[in-house]
RNA sequence: CGGGGUGUCGUAUACCGGUAGUACGCAUGCUUUGGGAGCAUGUUGACUGGGUUCAAUUCCCAGCACCCCGACCA
Protein backbone atom coordinates (compact mmCIF):
# COMPACT_ATOMS: atom_id res chain seq x y z
CA UNK A 1 0.00 0.00 0.00
CA UNK A 2 1.64 3.61 -0.91
CA UNK A 3 0.91 5.76 1.85
CA UNK A 4 -0.65 9.03 -0.42
CA UNK A 5 -3.30 6.56 -1.36
CA UNK A 6 -3.90 5.58 2.20
CA UNK A 7 -7.25 6.99 3.13
CA UNK A 8 -7.29 8.67 6.14
CA UNK A 9 -5.26 11.29 8.06
CA UNK A 10 -2.66 11.27 11.13
CA UNK A 11 -3.66 13.83 13.66
CA UNK A 12 -0.87 15.70 15.30
CA UNK A 13 -4.17 16.61 18.18
CA UNK A 14 -5.68 14.08 19.95
CA UNK A 15 -9.76 14.77 20.30
CA UNK A 16 -10.79 16.40 23.15
CA UNK A 17 -12.84 13.99 24.27
CA UNK A 18 -10.11 10.94 24.09
CA UNK A 19 -9.08 9.99 27.24
CA UNK A 20 -7.84 6.17 27.54
CA UNK A 21 -4.51 6.40 25.78
CA UNK A 22 -5.75 3.50 23.05
CA UNK A 23 -8.34 6.01 22.02
CA UNK A 24 -6.03 8.68 21.69
CA UNK A 25 -3.46 6.85 19.45
CA UNK A 26 -5.98 4.99 17.20
CA UNK A 27 -7.60 8.40 16.60
CA UNK A 28 -4.39 10.03 15.94
CA UNK A 29 -3.11 7.11 13.76
CA UNK A 30 -6.34 7.55 11.50
CA UNK A 31 -7.32 3.50 12.64
CA UNK A 32 -10.75 4.64 13.46
CA UNK A 33 -12.96 7.27 13.53
CA UNK A 34 -15.96 8.10 16.32
CA UNK A 35 -20.15 8.31 14.72
CA UNK A 36 -21.48 8.79 18.28
CA UNK A 37 -21.04 7.77 21.78
CA UNK A 38 -19.57 3.60 21.68
CA UNK A 39 -20.33 3.79 17.91
CA UNK A 40 -16.95 3.69 15.83
CA UNK A 41 -16.14 3.32 11.97
CA UNK A 42 -12.70 1.15 11.31
CA UNK A 43 -10.98 3.39 8.81
CA UNK A 44 -8.57 1.37 6.60
CA UNK A 45 -5.96 0.93 8.90
CA UNK A 46 -8.12 -0.05 12.16
CA UNK A 47 -10.01 -2.41 9.71
CA UNK A 48 -6.98 -3.94 8.88
CA UNK A 49 -5.96 -4.55 12.29
CA UNK A 50 -9.24 -6.39 13.15
CA UNK A 51 -9.28 -8.18 10.21
CA UNK A 52 -5.50 -9.46 11.66
CA UNK A 53 -7.26 -10.22 15.12
CA UNK A 54 -10.10 -12.20 13.61
CA UNK A 55 -7.33 -14.25 11.77
CA UNK A 56 -5.38 -14.90 14.72
CA UNK A 57 -8.51 -16.27 16.76
CA UNK A 58 -10.01 -17.85 13.60
CA UNK A 59 -6.53 -20.14 13.57
CA UNK A 60 -6.55 -21.52 17.28
CA UNK A 61 -10.23 -22.38 16.71
CA UNK A 62 -9.43 -24.39 14.01
CA UNK A 63 -6.79 -26.20 15.52
CA UNK A 64 -9.29 -27.70 17.71
CA UNK A 65 -12.08 -27.98 14.76
CA UNK A 66 -14.85 -25.45 15.58
CA UNK A 67 -17.02 -24.95 12.54
CA UNK A 68 -17.58 -21.00 11.27
CA UNK A 69 -20.58 -19.90 10.94
CA UNK A 70 -23.03 -16.65 10.85
CA UNK A 71 -26.49 -15.77 12.48
CA UNK A 72 -28.44 -13.14 12.44
CA UNK A 73 -27.94 -9.73 14.73
CA UNK A 74 -31.96 -9.00 14.84
CA UNK A 75 -34.12 -11.70 16.63
CA UNK A 76 -37.40 -12.32 16.96
CA UNK A 77 -38.12 -11.82 21.39
CA UNK A 78 -39.90 -15.16 21.15
CA UNK A 79 -36.46 -16.74 21.56
CA UNK A 80 -35.43 -14.61 24.46
CA UNK A 81 -38.76 -14.99 26.06
CA UNK A 82 -38.21 -19.11 25.71
CA UNK A 83 -35.35 -18.51 28.33
CA UNK A 84 -36.91 -15.93 30.38
CA UNK A 85 -33.73 -14.00 29.17
CA UNK A 86 -36.39 -11.04 27.39
CA UNK A 87 -37.94 -10.16 30.98
CA UNK A 88 -34.43 -10.97 32.94
CA UNK A 89 -32.41 -8.39 31.17
CA UNK A 90 -33.03 -4.39 31.39
CA UNK A 91 -32.81 -1.68 29.02
CA UNK A 92 -29.64 -2.85 27.88
CA UNK A 93 -31.12 -4.72 25.54
CA UNK A 94 -32.55 -2.82 22.86
CA UNK A 95 -36.01 -4.31 21.76
CA UNK A 96 -37.78 -3.14 18.23
CA UNK A 97 -40.86 -3.72 16.53
CA UNK A 98 -41.31 -5.09 12.95
CA UNK A 99 -43.55 -3.43 10.55
CA UNK A 100 -45.84 -6.04 10.71
CA UNK A 101 -45.80 -5.61 14.88
CA UNK A 102 -43.45 -8.57 15.94
CA UNK A 103 -41.87 -8.15 18.45
CA UNK A 104 -37.92 -8.17 18.04
CA UNK A 105 -34.48 -7.99 19.53
CA UNK A 106 -31.14 -6.19 18.53
CA UNK A 107 -28.80 -9.65 19.76
CA UNK A 108 -26.30 -8.75 22.59
CA UNK A 109 -25.07 -12.21 22.74
CA UNK A 110 -26.11 -15.68 20.65
CA UNK A 111 -26.89 -18.27 23.27
CA UNK A 112 -30.70 -18.20 22.57
CA UNK A 113 -30.06 -18.35 18.30
CA UNK A 114 -27.41 -20.53 18.44
CA UNK A 115 -29.62 -22.94 20.66
CA UNK A 116 -32.49 -22.90 17.66
CA UNK A 117 -30.31 -24.13 15.56
CA UNK A 118 -28.68 -26.83 17.62
CA UNK A 119 -32.30 -27.94 18.46
CA UNK A 120 -32.80 -28.50 14.88
CA UNK A 121 -29.54 -30.44 13.60
CA UNK A 122 -28.28 -32.20 17.09
CA UNK A 123 -30.37 -35.31 16.76
CA UNK A 124 -28.05 -38.60 17.46
CA UNK A 125 -24.75 -38.95 19.85
CA UNK A 126 -22.56 -39.22 16.72
CA UNK A 127 -23.42 -35.52 16.05
CA UNK A 128 -21.57 -33.99 19.41
CA UNK A 129 -19.54 -33.02 20.65
CA UNK A 130 -20.01 -29.79 18.77
CA UNK A 131 -17.89 -26.74 18.53
CA UNK A 132 -19.49 -23.69 16.24
CA UNK A 133 -17.61 -20.50 16.59
CA UNK A 134 -18.53 -17.34 14.80
CA UNK A 135 -17.61 -13.70 14.59
CA UNK A 136 -20.34 -11.43 14.56
CA UNK A 137 -21.77 -8.11 15.84
CA UNK A 138 -23.28 -7.73 19.21
CA UNK A 139 -25.45 -4.41 20.13
CA UNK A 140 -25.67 -3.37 23.80
CA UNK A 141 -27.87 -0.10 24.97
CA UNK A 142 -24.83 0.72 27.34
CA UNK A 143 -25.83 3.46 30.14
CA UNK A 144 -22.36 4.30 29.43
CA UNK A 145 -20.28 3.76 26.47
CA UNK A 146 -16.61 4.37 27.54
CA UNK A 147 -12.85 4.82 26.91
CA UNK A 148 -13.00 5.03 22.90
CA UNK A 149 -13.34 1.01 22.19
CA UNK A 150 -12.97 -0.09 25.35
CA UNK A 151 -16.51 -0.41 25.72
CA UNK A 152 -19.25 0.44 23.00
CA UNK A 153 -23.08 -0.48 22.06
CA UNK A 154 -21.71 -2.06 19.10
CA UNK A 155 -18.94 -4.22 18.52
CA UNK A 156 -17.48 -7.26 17.00
CA UNK A 157 -17.65 -10.70 19.34
CA UNK A 158 -15.99 -13.95 18.53
CA UNK A 159 -18.30 -16.02 20.25
CA UNK A 160 -18.53 -19.53 20.06
CA UNK A 161 -20.71 -22.25 21.39
CA UNK A 162 -20.34 -26.00 22.65
CA UNK A 163 -22.17 -28.93 22.92
CA UNK A 164 -21.48 -32.16 24.69
CA UNK A 165 -23.01 -35.51 25.69
CA UNK A 166 -21.65 -35.66 29.11
CA UNK A 167 -19.99 -33.25 31.97
CA UNK A 168 -16.80 -35.25 31.60
CA UNK A 169 -16.78 -34.73 27.66
CA UNK A 170 -17.98 -30.94 28.70
CA UNK A 171 -14.76 -30.43 30.42
CA UNK A 172 -12.89 -31.81 27.96
CA UNK A 173 -14.35 -29.05 25.41
CA UNK A 174 -13.88 -26.61 28.23
CA UNK A 175 -10.46 -26.97 29.04
CA UNK A 176 -9.55 -27.19 25.34
CA UNK A 177 -11.55 -23.79 24.26
CA UNK A 178 -9.52 -21.75 27.85
CA UNK A 179 -6.46 -23.48 25.92
CA UNK A 180 -7.15 -21.61 22.93
CA UNK A 181 -7.91 -18.02 24.66
CA UNK A 182 -4.78 -18.32 26.36
CA UNK A 183 -3.02 -19.20 23.04
CA UNK A 184 -4.66 -16.47 21.30
CA UNK A 185 -3.65 -13.52 23.75
CA UNK A 186 -0.18 -15.38 24.14
CA UNK A 187 0.32 -14.65 20.23
CA UNK A 188 -0.13 -11.03 21.02
CA UNK A 189 1.85 -10.79 23.89
CA UNK A 190 -0.96 -10.01 26.09
CA UNK A 191 -1.27 -10.99 29.64
CA UNK A 192 -4.40 -11.91 30.33
CA UNK A 193 -5.23 -13.89 33.84
CA UNK A 194 -7.84 -16.91 34.12
CA UNK A 195 -10.32 -16.03 37.20
CA UNK A 196 -13.29 -17.37 38.02
CA UNK A 197 -16.66 -14.70 37.82
CA UNK A 198 -19.78 -14.90 38.12
CA UNK A 199 -21.63 -15.81 35.06
CA UNK A 200 -24.07 -12.99 35.78
CA UNK A 201 -27.14 -13.02 33.14
CA UNK A 202 -26.06 -15.70 31.20
CA UNK A 203 -26.60 -18.11 33.77
CA UNK A 204 -25.36 -21.68 34.48
CA UNK A 205 -22.77 -22.99 36.32
CA UNK A 206 -19.47 -21.05 36.38
CA UNK A 207 -17.29 -18.88 33.92
CA UNK A 208 -14.09 -17.62 33.82
CA UNK A 209 -13.04 -14.45 32.88
CA UNK A 210 -9.45 -13.42 31.52
CA UNK A 211 -8.28 -10.11 32.91
CA UNK A 212 -5.39 -8.30 31.35
CA UNK A 213 -3.53 -5.57 34.08
CA UNK A 214 -3.94 -2.30 33.09
CA UNK A 215 -4.86 1.07 34.57
CA UNK A 216 -7.81 2.05 32.09
CA UNK A 217 -9.53 -1.33 33.40
CA UNK A 218 -12.90 -0.91 34.59
CA UNK A 219 -13.02 -4.53 36.66
CA UNK A 220 -10.39 -5.65 39.50
CA UNK A 221 -7.71 -8.15 39.35
CA UNK A 222 -5.93 -8.44 43.23
CA UNK A 223 -6.82 -5.13 43.86
CA UNK A 224 -5.97 -3.38 40.89
CA UNK A 225 -7.28 -2.53 37.83
CA UNK A 226 -7.93 -5.00 34.57
CA UNK A 227 -9.84 -4.98 31.13
CA UNK A 228 -11.72 -8.64 30.88
CA UNK A 229 -10.72 -9.36 27.59
CA UNK A 230 -12.79 -12.83 27.30
CA UNK A 231 -15.01 -14.58 29.10
CA UNK A 232 -15.98 -18.58 29.05
CA UNK A 233 -19.41 -19.79 30.35
CA UNK A 234 -20.30 -23.07 31.54
CA UNK A 235 -23.84 -23.31 30.62
CA UNK A 236 -24.85 -26.44 31.32
CA UNK A 237 -28.82 -27.02 30.47
CA UNK A 238 -29.55 -23.31 31.26
CA UNK A 239 -30.93 -23.31 27.42
CA UNK A 240 -30.61 -27.05 26.43
CA UNK A 241 -33.95 -27.34 27.98
CA UNK A 242 -36.09 -24.52 27.02
CA UNK A 243 -34.56 -25.40 23.55
CA UNK A 244 -35.30 -28.96 23.57
CA UNK A 245 -31.66 -29.86 22.86
CA UNK A 246 -31.91 -33.83 22.95
CA UNK A 247 -29.51 -36.56 21.21
CA UNK A 248 -30.31 -39.88 21.43
CA UNK A 249 -27.50 -41.83 23.29
CA UNK A 250 -26.50 -45.36 22.42
CA UNK A 251 -29.06 -46.82 25.22
CA UNK A 252 -31.75 -45.16 22.56
CA UNK A 253 -32.67 -42.72 25.18
CA UNK A 254 -32.94 -38.92 24.97
CA UNK A 255 -30.48 -36.98 26.81
CA UNK A 256 -29.62 -33.20 26.97
CA UNK A 257 -26.78 -32.08 25.29
CA UNK A 258 -24.14 -29.64 27.65
CA UNK A 259 -23.54 -26.29 26.52
CA UNK A 260 -20.83 -23.73 26.74
CA UNK A 261 -19.98 -20.57 25.50
CA UNK A 262 -17.05 -18.32 24.97
CA UNK A 263 -16.74 -14.83 23.36
CA UNK A 264 -13.92 -12.40 23.21
CA UNK A 265 -14.34 -8.25 22.19
CA UNK A 266 -12.42 -7.67 18.98
CA UNK A 267 -12.48 -4.43 19.30
CA UNK A 268 -11.80 -4.09 22.89
CA UNK A 269 -8.68 -6.92 22.52
CA UNK A 270 -7.38 -4.16 20.32
CA UNK A 271 -7.76 -1.23 22.41
CA UNK A 272 -6.28 -3.16 24.77
CA UNK A 273 -3.35 -4.51 22.85
CA UNK A 274 -2.43 -0.59 22.08
CA UNK A 275 -3.33 -0.19 25.90
CA UNK A 276 -0.04 -2.53 26.47
CA UNK A 277 1.87 -1.81 23.69
CA UNK A 278 2.82 2.08 23.34
CA UNK A 279 5.11 4.59 24.29
CA UNK A 280 5.14 8.00 24.11
CA UNK A 281 5.69 8.16 20.10
CA UNK A 282 2.79 6.08 19.78
CA UNK A 283 1.67 2.20 19.25
CA UNK A 284 3.96 -0.67 18.86
CA UNK A 285 1.38 -3.30 17.16
CA UNK A 286 2.26 -7.00 18.38
CA UNK A 287 3.41 -8.69 14.83
CA UNK A 288 0.77 -10.92 14.24
CA UNK A 289 -1.97 -7.70 14.37
CA UNK A 290 0.17 -5.26 12.87
CA UNK A 291 -1.87 -3.39 10.17
CA UNK A 292 1.11 -4.02 8.09
CA UNK A 293 4.67 -5.73 8.89
CA UNK A 294 6.88 -3.21 7.14
CA UNK A 295 6.67 0.39 6.93
CA UNK A 296 9.10 1.42 4.09
CA UNK A 297 10.10 4.94 3.90
CA UNK A 298 11.88 7.29 1.39
CA UNK A 299 13.46 10.38 1.98
CA UNK A 300 14.38 13.21 -0.16
CA UNK A 301 13.05 11.25 -3.10
CA UNK A 302 11.72 14.13 -4.71
CA UNK A 303 15.21 15.32 -5.23
CA UNK A 304 16.84 12.40 -5.99
CA UNK A 305 15.43 10.41 -8.53
CA UNK A 306 18.20 7.42 -7.14
CA UNK A 307 16.33 7.05 -4.05
CA UNK A 308 13.00 6.86 -5.59
CA UNK A 309 14.19 3.82 -8.24
CA UNK A 310 15.42 2.15 -5.27
CA UNK A 311 12.45 2.54 -2.64
CA UNK A 312 9.99 1.45 -5.66
CA UNK A 313 12.14 -1.28 -6.56
CA UNK A 314 11.77 -2.83 -2.69
CA UNK A 315 8.53 -2.24 -2.61
CA UNK A 316 8.16 -4.07 -5.97
CA UNK A 317 10.10 -6.68 -4.90
CA UNK A 318 8.25 -6.89 -1.23
CA UNK A 319 4.80 -6.47 -3.10
CA UNK A 320 5.87 -9.38 -5.00
CA UNK A 321 6.97 -11.54 -1.73
CA UNK A 322 3.50 -10.88 -0.47
CA UNK A 323 4.99 -8.90 2.27
CA UNK A 324 2.48 -6.94 3.62
CA UNK A 325 4.04 -3.00 3.44
CA UNK A 326 3.10 0.36 3.63
CA UNK A 327 5.49 2.39 1.51
CA UNK A 328 5.86 6.34 2.59
CA UNK A 329 5.93 7.46 -1.31
CA UNK A 330 4.80 10.86 -0.50
CA UNK A 331 6.58 13.91 -1.46
CA UNK A 332 5.22 16.53 0.21
CA UNK A 333 5.88 15.56 4.00
CA UNK A 334 9.33 15.84 5.56
CA UNK A 335 11.58 13.33 7.48
CA UNK A 336 10.52 14.56 10.54
CA UNK A 337 7.22 14.14 9.97
CA UNK A 338 7.42 10.56 7.89
CA UNK A 339 8.85 9.04 11.42
CA UNK A 340 6.49 11.15 13.65
CA UNK A 341 3.61 9.08 11.36
CA UNK A 342 5.90 5.47 11.75
CA UNK A 343 6.40 5.74 15.40
CA UNK A 344 2.66 6.78 15.77
CA UNK A 345 1.05 4.19 13.34
CA UNK A 346 3.35 1.56 15.38
CA UNK A 347 4.05 -1.11 12.49
CA UNK A 348 6.91 -3.39 13.73
CA UNK A 349 9.32 -3.20 10.92
CA UNK A 350 10.59 0.35 9.84
CA UNK A 351 12.80 0.56 6.51
CA UNK A 352 14.83 3.51 5.84
CA UNK A 353 15.84 4.17 2.22
CA UNK A 354 17.57 7.73 1.58
CA UNK A 355 20.71 9.47 0.08
CA UNK A 356 22.47 8.77 3.77
CA UNK A 357 21.88 4.89 2.92
CA UNK A 358 22.13 4.87 -0.70
CA UNK A 359 25.86 6.18 0.10
CA UNK A 360 26.44 2.66 1.25
CA UNK A 361 24.17 0.84 -0.76
CA UNK A 362 21.93 0.38 2.18
CA UNK A 363 18.85 0.18 3.58
CA UNK A 364 18.28 1.67 7.06
CA UNK A 365 16.39 -0.97 9.32
CA UNK A 366 14.65 -0.31 12.60
CA UNK A 367 12.34 -2.25 14.94
CA UNK A 368 9.48 0.05 16.32
CA UNK A 369 10.09 -1.47 20.21
CA UNK A 370 13.90 -1.17 19.85
CA UNK A 371 16.35 2.30 19.81
CA UNK A 372 19.02 0.78 17.62
CA UNK A 373 18.11 0.97 13.93
CA UNK A 374 21.17 -1.14 11.61
CA UNK A 375 21.91 -1.06 7.98
CA UNK A 376 21.50 -4.12 5.53
CA UNK A 377 23.17 -4.03 1.95
CA UNK A 378 20.54 -3.51 -0.55
CA UNK A 379 21.66 -6.59 -1.81
CA UNK A 380 20.06 -8.52 1.11
CA UNK A 381 16.86 -7.19 1.84
CA UNK A 382 15.22 -9.41 0.06
CA UNK A 383 16.92 -12.10 2.49
CA UNK A 384 15.72 -10.32 5.58
CA UNK A 385 12.08 -11.17 5.72
C1' C B 1 -29.93 5.45 35.79
C1' G B 2 -27.56 9.18 39.83
C1' G B 3 -23.54 13.05 40.12
C1' G B 4 -20.11 16.39 37.61
C1' G B 5 -18.23 18.79 33.23
C1' U B 6 -18.04 20.53 28.12
C1' G B 7 -20.39 22.30 23.36
C1' U B 8 -16.52 28.22 18.87
C1' C B 9 -13.62 26.54 11.31
C1' G B 10 -11.81 19.67 9.42
C1' U B 11 -8.64 19.40 14.40
C1' A B 12 -6.88 21.87 19.00
C1' U B 13 -7.94 26.31 21.22
C1' A B 14 -8.33 32.19 22.60
C1' C B 15 -11.21 36.36 23.54
C1' C B 16 -15.67 38.93 24.03
C1' G B 17 -22.87 41.93 25.68
C1' G B 18 -21.28 45.73 20.00
C1' U B 19 -17.39 43.46 12.67
C1' A B 20 -14.85 36.17 16.26
C1' G B 21 -8.66 35.61 16.59
C1' U B 22 -4.46 32.07 16.63
C1' A B 23 -2.08 27.41 15.45
C1' C B 24 -2.38 22.97 12.78
C1' G B 25 -4.83 21.00 8.53
C1' C B 26 -6.47 21.74 3.54
C1' A B 27 -5.48 24.46 -1.52
C1' U B 28 -1.84 27.14 -4.90
C1' G B 29 3.19 28.75 -5.89
C1' C B 30 8.34 29.00 -4.74
C1' U B 31 12.15 27.31 -1.45
C1' U B 32 13.13 22.97 1.54
C1' U B 33 13.99 17.29 2.99
C1' G B 34 17.36 12.20 8.68
C1' G B 35 12.83 13.68 13.70
C1' G B 36 6.11 17.00 13.03
C1' A B 37 10.36 22.79 7.84
C1' G B 38 10.16 28.38 5.55
C1' C B 39 7.76 32.44 2.86
C1' A B 40 3.44 34.24 0.28
C1' U B 41 -1.67 33.87 -0.99
C1' G B 42 -6.24 31.50 -0.25
C1' U B 43 -9.99 28.40 2.57
C1' U B 44 -13.69 27.39 6.42
C1' G B 45 -16.70 28.38 12.51
C1' A B 46 -20.37 30.07 17.63
C1' C B 47 -25.19 22.60 18.98
C1' U B 48 -30.82 23.57 18.81
C1' G B 49 -35.00 26.26 20.71
C1' G B 50 -36.77 29.96 23.93
C1' G B 51 -35.89 34.21 27.32
C1' U B 52 -33.37 38.97 28.99
C1' U B 53 -31.38 43.21 26.06
C1' C B 54 -31.20 48.60 21.58
C1' A B 55 -27.79 44.52 20.63
C1' A B 56 -26.42 37.46 22.66
C1' U B 57 -21.36 33.31 20.32
C1' U B 58 -21.04 35.65 25.27
C1' C B 59 -26.02 36.17 30.49
C1' C B 60 -30.54 32.92 31.96
C1' C B 61 -33.80 28.49 30.99
C1' A B 62 -34.89 24.06 28.38
C1' G B 63 -33.57 20.36 24.99
C1' C B 64 -29.89 17.62 22.48
C1' A B 65 -24.94 15.78 21.99
C1' C B 66 -20.30 14.32 23.90
C1' C B 67 -16.76 13.25 28.03
C1' C B 68 -15.62 11.83 33.17
C1' C B 69 -16.98 9.51 38.21
C1' G B 70 -20.47 6.06 40.27
C1' A B 71 -24.24 2.15 39.62
C1' C B 72 -24.76 -1.74 36.06
C1' C B 73 -22.03 -5.03 32.97
C1' A B 74 -22.28 -10.96 29.22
Amino acid sequence: MKQSKLFGQTLREAPKDAEAISHIYLARGGFIRQLSSGLFSFLPLGFRVLKNIEKVIREEFDKIGAQELVMPVIHPAEIWKKTGRYHEIGEELWRIKSQGGQELVLSMTHEEAMAEIAFRYIQKYNDLPLLLNQFQIKLRNEARPRGGLLRLREFIMQDAYSFDRSEAEFDKTYKKVFKVYQNIFKRLNLKAVPIKASSGIMGGNESHEFMMPAEIGEDKLDGKNAIELGHTFKLGLKYSKPFNIYFTAKNGKKELAIMGSYGIGLDRLMAATVEAFHDKKGIIWPEPIAPFKIHLIELSAKTDPDVKKQAENIYKKMIAEGTEVLYDDRDDKTAGEKFADADLIGIPLRVVISVKTLEKNSVEMKQRNKESAKLIKISNVGTIF
